[in-house]
DNA sequence: TGCTAAAGTTAGGTGAGACTAACTTATGCA
DNA sequence: TGCATAAGTTAGTCTCACCTAACTTTAGCA
């Protein structure tokens, strides 16, 4: 099996990873038609895109079937979904914001931050909620909520 | 002077327009390869870029010469190169991020994010930066800084 | 004052990522 | 068990955002 290099994905090709990855876990298998409804595409883009996936080895594709995630995709595919994630808490718990647009600054955010300003981002979440910083994370909710 | 509506401005025409605002501040015009440089793209891109943000009515453009931003285009642009600054600020003196990898991850975060999250992002960092807590920002920096 | 070099534009092409329409394969149920 | 419907693929098109090559305009200076 001859290794392509190929660049990083781009936010497009890690969003349908990222779709693929967590409907293989909620749903035990990923079906094409349910990643183009998470994503609201047509069916052509993403069999175009599960192609591109699939030339990357970072799924399996039997034709007409499910897809599948290799394991560099399961890695991939927890790491993209782990930013997701992160970003999610931290506009919900930490910014107040509320949980649909949360979702959607996430989804976009996931794609810009560097792997550092996530770690960041991650370990201030961490530190505000730790219990003795109980009143300052309130106190900054509150300003974050507040109009300016 | 008819006026037809445009989708908002794309990540990269926002660029684009930023870009043009920033030098006009800066150099006092702005002229087409400078923005060119900046944004490290080709003088045919900027070439294009002009003209549609022309078409929008952003951009006033005499052939050949150099690029007016109208009163609706210096809104815009102080808007869009305010996000950018506001996050920088934030990545920079709350995360303690290296400030050239602030000014990356501004530039690319800065699409991404809702105006209520960016409100809220400055909220935090206004809150943060308040004499009061000055213990607390720099050990949340600390926390920041350190691996995990 | 005319020529050259820098700046800007036009023409034409590429690749990504989306779409619709039409086709193929798989599935489930009468 | 065969056929209708659901799921997936192929083909072809569109737009965006970039590129190079070649052309035009502007401007500076000998």
């Amino acid at each position: 099996m001859q290794k392509k290099h190929h660049p990083p994905l781009s936010p497009s090709l890690e969003d349908y990873l990222e779709a693929a990855y967590t409907l293989s876990r909620t749903d035990g298998s990923a079906r094409s038609w349910r990643i183009g409804a998470a994503l609201k595409v047509s069916k052509p883009s993403v069999s175009g895109a599960i192609r591109a996936l699939a030339a990357r080895g970072l799924v399996l594709q039997e034709p007409y079937g499910a897809v599948r995630l290799s394991a560099d995709g399961l890695r991939l595919g927890a790491e993209i979904a782990g930013r997701h994630a992160l970003l999610k808490d931290f506009f919900v718990s930490i910014l107040g914001l509320d949980p649909a647009e949360a979702e959607n600054d996430a989804c976009r955010a996931e794609h810009a931050l560097s792997r550092e300003a996530l770690r960041r981002v991650q370990a201030l979440a961490l530190f505000l909620k730790t219990p003795a910083r109980r009143a300052t994370l309130a106190a900054a909710r509150r300003a974050a909520g507040e109009a300016i």
